[in-house]
DNA sequence: TGACAAGACGACATTTATGTCGTATCTTGG
DNA sequence: CCAAGATACGACATAAATGTCGTCTTGTCA
C-alpha cells in the first residue's frame, strides 16, 4: 500500500470515469495542473483537495493518506465479509475476439472473422475456437438486444431450444433453433418477427452460443 | 456549523494543549504561517494537512470539511475491495467478486451472505468498489432472469431508468428505479410483477448495475 | 510594577504553485 | 492510413504561500 496521493487522485478520477480537463473544471484549475498533481510534482491546498473529494465522492481522509475507507456511506452488506482478499484462482480465462456483428434481425450478412476489433475477457469458457459477437438488430429482443455481447462456442453441440449463430446460404443469424427431422426451424424471441424454416442441407453451421454480456 | 479549516485547525491544536510554536515545528513550518493558516489568510497544502492531522490526532476529512468525526472513532472493516485498480493491461480488466444473491423477485426475501464462491472478470468496469451478484428470482424477466450475474458499481451515479440494486429496509431487490420528488419507485421489468414505491427516507442505498452476464 | 510567554500582524524576500502556451505521444474510431 | 481526443511535459510569467524579521498587544505571575 505504497501509494502516493497523486496516484490516489488519479484513481479516484478514473473511477468516475472522468478525464482530467472535466476533474480539472470541477476543482477550479486547468489540466496543466491536475497533471503536477497526479504526477506528485506538486501538492494541491486544502480547497482543491476539499473539491476533489467531493466532486469524485471518495473520503479526503483516503486521499490525503491512503487509509481508512475509500468512500463514505458505501458498504457492502455486512455479512458477506471477509471477502478473501487476494483472489488467486486458476480459471478458465480466455480472451476471445470479438469479431465483427452478427444480424439478430433478418438472415441478413456481414460476419467476417476477419474483422477482430477488439478482445473480450470472459470466463469459463473452455472452448479454444470461442470468440464473441456484438449483436445487431431486435429479433432477439427483449432478452438479447442490439449492442449486445454474445460468446460463442462453436464445438459445444446445439440442441433444439439453444440460442445459436445459424449460418444460412452464407448468411448469418442469431436465433433459437429448434432441430426437426431434416429440418431447423429459427425462431426468434420477438414476437414480431416471423420464424424461419430452413432445410438441413442449406445450413452451413449452428453455432452454440453460451454466454451473452449486456452493458448497461 | 459553519466553521472554517483555519478554526477547526485551531481547535485541533488546543484540543491537544500546544502552543502555535509547537505544532508549527511538527508540522514543517513556522508560526508565521500557521497564524495565517488559523486566520483563513493562507491554506495549507495537502502535506501540510495531513502532519496537522497526525500530530493532533484529528481525521483530515473533518479538518478540511468539518464532517464526519473529529477523532478517528470506530474503525468499521473496509468495505471496500481495494481491488488495486491494475492499470498494466490496456484494457480495464478487473476481477470482481461474485459476493452472493440478490432476490429479483418482492421487495422480501433473501440476501444470501457467505456464498463468496468465485470471482467474475470482467472489462472495462474502473469502479474499484464494482462486485458481482448473482439474481435470483424472475421479478425482472425476460430481460435479466435467475441465475444471470449482475455487475454492480456503487460509485455509478443513478439515475431514472437504470437498473439498480436497492436496499429498502434492510432488503434488497433488483429492480430500475424511477426518481421523483422524495419518493423512489421500485419498477420490475416483469408486468407480472407491480411496482414499489418507497420514501427515500427507507432507502438504505441504490447500486447501479453496469454490465449483465448470461450463462446460456 | 517589570519580566516574560504567547499571540498577532505588517513588510519584504524567497519559494512554491498555478496559469498559459506550445508541442509531442498515444489511443481509438472511422 | 488519418483525425480527434486524451494525456504528457517543457518553458515561461504570474499568483500564492511561506520564511524572516521586527514591532505590538495581552495576559500572567513573582
Amino acid at each position: 500500500m505504497k501509494s502516493t496521493i497523486g496516484e490516489r487522485l488519479r484513481t479516484a478520477r478514473e473511477s468516475k470515469d472522468m478525464d482530467q480537463y472535466a476533474l480539472a473544471v470541477k476543482t477550479g484549475v486547468v489540466t496543466r495542473t491536475l497533471q503536477r498533481w497526479e504526477k506528485g510534482e506538486q501538492v494541491p491546498d486544502g480547497i482543491a483537495i476539499t473539491k476533489i473529494a467531493k466532486v469524485t465522492n471518495v473520503q479526503p481522509t483516503w486521499l490525503l493518506t491512503g487509509e481508512g475507507e475509500m468512500y463514505a456511506g458505501v458498504r457492502r452488506p455486512e455479512n458477506v465479509y471477509p471477502l478473501p482478499a487476494s483472489p488467486k484462482r486458476k480459471m478458465h480465462l480466455a480472451e476471445l475476439p470479438l469479431v465483427s456483428s452478427v444480424p439478430a434481425g433478418k438472415v441478413a450478412t456481414m460476419f467476417h472473422p476477419d474483422y477482430v476489433d477488439h478482445y473480450v475477457t470472459v470466463d469459463d469458457v473452455k472452448d479454444p475456437g470461442a470468440f464473441a459477437l456484438k449483436v445487431k438488430g431486435n429479433s432477439m429482443a427483449p432478452r438479447i438486444e442490439d449492442g449486445d455481447i454474445v460468446v460463442v462456442s462453436p464445438q459445444s453441440e446445439a440442441h433444439s431450444g439453444d440460442i445459436c449463430v445459424v449460418r444460412v446460404n452464407e448468411e448469418d443469424t442469431l436465433k433459437k433453433v429448434k432441430f426437426e427431422g431434416n429440418y431447423i426451424h429459427l425462431i426468434p424471441l420477438n414476437p414480431e418477427f416471423e420464424p424461419v424454416t430452413v432445410k438441413k442441407k442449406d445450413i452451413n453451421f449452428v453455432w452454440k452460443v453460451v454466454k451473452l454480456i449486456k452493458e448497461l
